[in-house]
Formats: C-alpha cells, sequence, structure tokens
DNA sequence: TGTACATCAGTGAACGCGCGTTCACTGATGTAC
DNA sequence: TGTACATCAGTGAACGCGCGTTCACTGATGTAC
C-alpha cells in the first residue's frame, strides 16, 4: 500500500508548519528556524530538507495558506447571506476579517505586517492573496447593479481616473470611480482598524475594541452602500 | 575644554543610530546586529556598549526618535495653515504623514508594522508615540467648536459609548461619539492606506498612489468635517 | 507468496558563518592643584 | 604653566550560544517479478 508513507508525509509536513507557526507567533517570522523546529520534533535538522527545500520555502508555503485561509473564510462568511442583503454582507465580510486576524494574529502580520527583509515572494503567492479583495470587489459590483451609490463623493481629478481605469479593467461589471474610491477607503479602514488593534497602538484606548469596530464598518457601510 | 569629548561622543551616537536605520531599512528590525555596526565602524563590537546599554536599548532610542520625528513633522504641517482652515489642515497632516512613510519607509514599519517580537515598549516610548495622535484629536475639537458635523453617522450602541467616554476624557473639548467614529476612520483609512501602499500590496495596482491617496484623504475630510 | 531491488526518511558530522555581552586592559584626553 | 590623577573611549579575547545547508550513510518501507 503506498497510503501509509504518503500519510505519515502529510502527517510530518503539517506538523513541521504548525510548529513554524508557534515560533512566528512567539518570536517572529524573521526568527523562524529550522533548527529548533527540528529540536521540537526530536529530529536532525537535515530531515527537514526532505519536506522542504529551504527555510524560504516553507515560509513561502506558509504564506500561502494563510492567504488561502483568509481567502476562504471571507468567502464564506459572503457565501452565507442572500446576495441581496448588501448591507448584511459587507457586516458579515468585515467581521469574518477581524476575527481571523485574532484569531490568527501572526499569519496576520505575516501577510499584512511589515515584510521580512530579504524575503521575495514569488509569484505563487500573487492567486491566493487575490482571493480576499476580490469579495469585497464583487460585493461592490452587486451593489452597483442593484443601483446603490456612495453617498459622499469627491472630484475626481484625471490621474486619479487613470489610476481606476485598471482596478476597473479586472472586473465584469464596470465600477464607477465614486465606488472603486469608497471601496478603497472602506478597505484601508478596515485593514488599518485591525492593524492598530494587533499591533498595539490601541491597547491604552479601548477596552472592548469589538465594539468600536462595528460601529465603524456600520458608517463604512452606510458610506459605501449609499444607505441610510 | 570638556565640548571636544562631549562633541565626538555625539558624533559618535548619531553614527550608531545612522549606520542602525540603516541596517533595519536592508535587513529588518529583528536582524539589527551590534557586531556589523561595529564592523562597518571600523571598531570592535564591544566599544558600542559606551554608547548604547544594549540592542533593545539601542531600538527603543530608535523608536523614539522615530515617534518624535513624525509627530514634529504632522504637528509642523498643522501649525502652518491657519487655524480655521480645517480642510486644509486635514490635507496638510494627512499629506505630510504619507510624505513621511514613504521618506522613512523603514521607521514607518518600525512604529506601525509587525512589532519586534520579544521586545518590550518602555514606557518612554508612550508620550512620543501621542503627539501625531495629539494633532488630530486638537483638529477634532476645533472642528467641532467652529459647528461641523460628520455627514454620516451611524446609531451608536451603549458599548461604543462607554469607550469613546475613554477617548473623550483626555481632551478639553468635548468630542461628540459621532466625531470620534468619524475621526477614527480617517485615522484607520489612512494608516490603512499608508501601510497597503508600504508593505507592497498594491503595487500591481496603481502606478501613481498618490493620486489616490489625496482622493481619499479628500473624502475623508468631507465625510469628517461635514462639508461639500 | 517470496524474493530482489528501488525508493525514501532520517542520521550525524561538518562547513562556514553569525550573534550579544562581559572583562581586564591600554592609552589618550581632560581636571584640579 | 606644569604636573599628578581621574575619567573615559576603545581593544581584543573569550563565553556560550545560534543558524542554514550539504553530504555520504543506514535501514526501513514499498514495488515488480
Amino acid at each position: 500500500m503506498t497510503g501509509i508513507r504518503a500519510k505519515a508525509r502529510l502527517e510530518t509536513t503539517t506538523e513541521i508548519k504548525r510548529l513554524a507557526r508557534e515560533q512566528i507567533a512567539s518570536k517572529g517570522a524573521a526568527n523562524l528556524s529550522l533548527r529548533e523546529i527540528a529540536r521540537e520534533m526530536g529530529v536532525a535538522s537535515s530531515a527537514l530538507y526532505r519536506y522542504f527545500a529551504s527555510r524560504d520555502q516553507l515560509l513561502t508555503v506558509l504564506i500561502i495558506e494563510s492567504y488561502d485561509d483568509i481567502g476562504g473564510m471571507v468567502e464564506r462568511a459572503d457565501a452565507n447571506c442572500s446576495r441581496d442583503d448588501l448591507v448584511g454582507r459587507w457586516r458579515a465580510v468585515s467581521q469574518s476579517l477581524r476575527t481571523w486576524a485574532i484569531t490568527n494574529p501572526s499569519d496576520y502580520g505575516l501577510i499584512f505586517g511589515t515584510p521580512v527583509p530579504g524575503y521575495e515572494a514569488p509569484t505563487d503567492t500573487i492567486a491566493p492573496a487575490l482571493r480576499y479583495t476580490n469579495v469585497l470587489l464583487h460585493l461592490l459590483a452587486d451593489a452597483q447593479a442593484a443601483g446603490c451609490k456612495p453617498l459622499i463623493t469627491v472630484p475626481t481629478t484625471k490621474g486619479v481616473s487613470r489610476e481606476y481605469k485598471r482596478v476597473r479593467a479586472n472586473l465584469e461589471i464596470k465600477l464607477t470611480d465614486e465606488m472603486i474610491l469608497a471601496g478603497l477607503a472602506a478597505w484601508a479602514a478596515l485593514f488599518g482598524a485591525i492593524s492598530f488593534e494587533l499591533f498595539g497602538h490601541v491597547d491604552t484606548v479601548f477596552t472592548d475594541p469589538e465594539a468600536h469596530f462595528r460601529a465603524l464598518t456600520d458608517m463604512l457601510g452606510t458610506q459605501m452602500l449609499g444607505m441610510k
């Protein structure tokens, strides 16, 4: 039977990744150490090279998995709402983002924090990195198709319109400049708020950051989807 | 003359910090190495201990300097505007934040990126960390005093009001819940947008991120200051 | 069903490097009389 | 103004540790006949 070896291999691979995440959580991605993983597994350090070609490759796999994890989570949160409940979808998506970030803070840092210096992300990471973004883009497209317009608009210069053309090109439904701006603003506010919370910039201010986050996303949704 | 030794001391201290920042820029704060600084200075590694008690203390000094640097920059940008030009002040403040971040990307990462693991910020960093925040808070206070109201408001729950009370407590002018929410949203969007840009999450999308940033801050200002 | 051979996981020593911090010391610069 | 003494910057060796990666190897598990 070929399965037993394959199964052991899968288990070992999973264990390596688990310990790697643990290490990143406690000492940071820059200090991820293969030797320490090996020590914790009670195995020679060279043994790990049967599973990962290098330290960088292990990091890459972890990053891809994290992107897929958060992407899947956001997709599911969105899919659980009825299609025309746009406010509900926005709430679900933003809540799930924060929940994921708080549950997996080190993974969040790995993706959205300071890039690991000297580490150049290979092209394999691009597609998974787009999953969570696409959820928002489709939400905006559905909103626009349903007649939503952002409440607040500002006159956009030629320069900005040119930039937004590139964003528009990747979608079936052509978003207006206003909608793109509102969407990006909401997206930035979301990640800004989560980063502040996770990286310890509001520790002294809030005891219940979730309450603030909910109010924040409600406000962003109102602006973006043009409802009151 | 006591000045010559003091002057040399200052120069050496400055040089150490300069090289440290260079290293952080190229290899990340986690890989900051005293020995490498010493090597670059052509000096024994032990010599650095005449200037900094430890690696952590050097990091702390750099972080405090960065907070002061960005704090001073934002304060000056604000001070250069006439007090009642609220939109102008908001534009100046947000522009200066982005400019500083782009000019000193590694310092931005040091402060607003993933915390250096194992490093616990001492209390000396608290006061300088509040400088740039205070500029926004006073801007909001002035806006409210001038009768500005955020355009979009959402019903705030009791939980949120309780949280915002703590923010309110630190200011002479008592901001409304709506104003606090609008301000925090704008602040989060600002740092979210800057982080996205600096940490490479919009590389493939924008060629002129500044144009987008300007539109973004204009929109945030409109919401926050209630003007059209 | 049994045997020969190929595959693969894991070993352990080695290479060549890195690090923060301590400590007894030298020798130059400043200070007090 | 000159001399004795104290201060301070910098040395270089050492302690005790870390790392990623390679390589020839053993021995168990799977495969093909």
